[in-house]
DNA sequence: AAGCGCAAGGCATACGTATTCACGCGACCC
DNA sequence: GGGTCGCGTGAATACGTATGCCTTGCGCTT
């Protein structure tokens, strides 16, 4: 019995070794067998792959990764402004996980997923810990507070893309859906439909960029068709239900006339169609309204929300491959993906 | 020069051997001050320590898990049945995703996160090619289906747990809701609210346990006041929202006159709901309606939806703490959470 | 017939950390 | 004052895989 012979109970998970010993070959020629190195017979690695699958054997993950420096992980990193509720992630956020969890099984990496809040220290060790080989940030939340830790991970050499506002300064990381276009045809709708007072809840300042842009595009349409923007049917809200709830509430209260609503967000609208149902406003007789993102309850609320949809399945699918590009060191540029507008009940 | 002193370019990720170097002592003084090993003494540690963070020194994971047999990662596996929309999660176990990030993080473990479907192959293979210490199977679906699976799972000593209906063959790796304690709340609600002909719609056969045992709930709470419990209404349906709202559409049909409805998931609840709307039915005056999980839809809908709540939080805290309980092989026992009626607008 | 080239695979080693064992040294005991 | 103990640390090595380099053997060339 040799060095490298060890004896093994039943219960012990095979290494190559054990291969190799059963398949007659060397522990080296097992490995160049199971990554399909050419420079081994047909013969020998048809043998080495039967033995394989009869003990099933699996590579170890963390041996082959140390080897070669690369763990075919990637990492999911959301981030949210504290909510009072802990455990809360924005549904379309869920929504883009799944085309995510997708892709990434699709090209070969599994994903590591973590979540906190903007506030607290971002522990994104992953890639410096050597668990990950990239990571992908997706949040809503105030742009200046992490704009910070963004350079600095870039200056550390971390492969990163993020989800969000394409960025002026230029990082090719970024992936978001253009925002203005999006804002645009929600209004162009809005006006089609005959509304001339269109009041906005959401974030528009540059803190919050996506939700600005969205403000803007629709303000560009009511421009475009001489109609007039008013600023008294502004209301900030974060992009949570009760927001939408009581940013509409605060409208009511000023009693500018108003004939439409465009949420900055899906969760905006519903909660503001909740505060108009109670305040006894019917959507969409008295009040058009319109959503941005299209999360699954959209469809199916009641009335079904008019929205623009953003292309999550879409967005999933680029952020992986523009993560696996930087990781790659191959060129990558930023993403605007084009919005869609979903007409349902509520206009 | 020694061997074990590289030259380092800046970009070179740090190793314990560079922070050794700096700190004049050996590699595994390093490793040792690092863990938190008291034979280090505490002026040394913290001169280490200040290197360490000086130079962005991170443990390479990799290295770590290779050599001490543990990853500190769990895998978290999603599945359901086949779906149109492919990416679809079901949102009550997404809300659960975000107790177990926390519950993990809290632990000191991160999380791999996957999700297929029951007809797939399982790829579960996280644990046996070591990239987790464990397993949480997250999903509603064909009981029948993967039961085999998981005696295969244990069969190999692989540790995990589930979340579903509790096994009778006392597999003790089982947590979940009190179904029959949860259907039966319902009932007497509805009992309470002067109801007389409950429907009920989902499956209620053994391959999908959960759902069975809150039917069988509600129907003892119905024959405990006396109630008949007509087979003619119930209709089966998959846990989604057009599942519900066709089942509703074929109840109407079937024309037996029923003042409630008791759904065996929110999310059939929420389809139910549309179709009884369409139809001219108000609710809660023509018709009460409670579903079951607490789904964040459920608060905001119109009308706000009556609901046995599962306590998302505290069952990813049961789950990650059973599991790490299995794979330090400490005895764990099967866990019955009691869940808890939500009396809202729909009843 | 000797040399050459190529195919197939073995040998040695590196990846970075954690642990076991051994060692030096001061204090303490009798 | 010599043995003993324990504290703090270093030396050596194992974890399992992947890869650069070398060896072997065989067919083919000139």
């Amino acid at each position: 019995m040799t060095a490298k012979t060890r004896s093994r109970g039943t219960s012990d998970k095979p290494t190559s070794f054990d291969i190799a010993a059963r398949a007659g070959v060397s522990q080296p020629t097992v490995s160049r067998a199971l990554r399909g190195d050419p420079t081994v017979s047909a013969a020998t690695r048809m043998r080495i792959e039967a033995i394989a699958h009869q003990l099933n054997y699996k590579v170890d993950k963390n041996a082959s990764s140390l080897r070669r420096g690369q763990t075919m992980t990637l990492a999911l990193l959301f981030f949210e402004d504290p909510l009072p509720d802990g455990t809360y992630i924005n549904p379309f956020f869920l929504s883009m996980l799944g085309s995510i969890l997708r892709t990434c099984a699709a090209r070969g990496y599994d994903l590591l997923t973590s979540f906190q809040h903007l506030s607290a220290d971002w522990h994104m060790d992953y890639e410096d810990s050597r668990k990950a080989d990239g990571i992908i940030l997706l949040g809503y939340g105030d742009y200046e507070v992490y704009k910070a830790r963004l350079e600095a991970l870039r200056a550390q050499g971390t492969h990163f893309v993020r989800w969000g506002a394409v960025d002026p300064d230029g990082l090719a990381t970024t992936i978001g859906s253009d925002n203005i276009a999006g804002g645009r045809a929600a209004g162009e709708h809005l006006i089609a439909r005959g509304r001339r007072r269109v009041a906005f809840i959401g974030q528009a300042d540059d803190h919050y960029p996506e939700f600005r842009d969205r403000y803007h595009g629709m303000a560009q349409a009511l421009r475009a068709a001489g109609l007039a923007v008013d600023p008294g049917l502004h209301a900030d809200s974060l992009s949570v239900e009760q927001g939408g709830y009581d940013a509409m509430q605060r409208l009511l209260v000023r009693g500018i006339p108003f004939d439409a609503l465009f949420a900055a967000s899906d969760l905006i609208a519903l909660g503001a169609m909740r505060a108009l149902a109670e305040a006894g406003l019917r959507v969409p007789a008295d009040v058009s309204v319109v959503g941005f993102d299209d999360i699954p309850a959209a469809a199916t609320t009641q009335p079904s929300l008019t929205t623009v949809a953003q292309d999550y399945r879409l967005a999933g699918e680029v952020l992986v491959d523009t993560l696996l590009r930087r990781i790659a060191d191959q060129p990558t540029q930023a993403s605007l993906l084009l919005p869609r507008l979903v007409v349902r009940g509520s206009s």
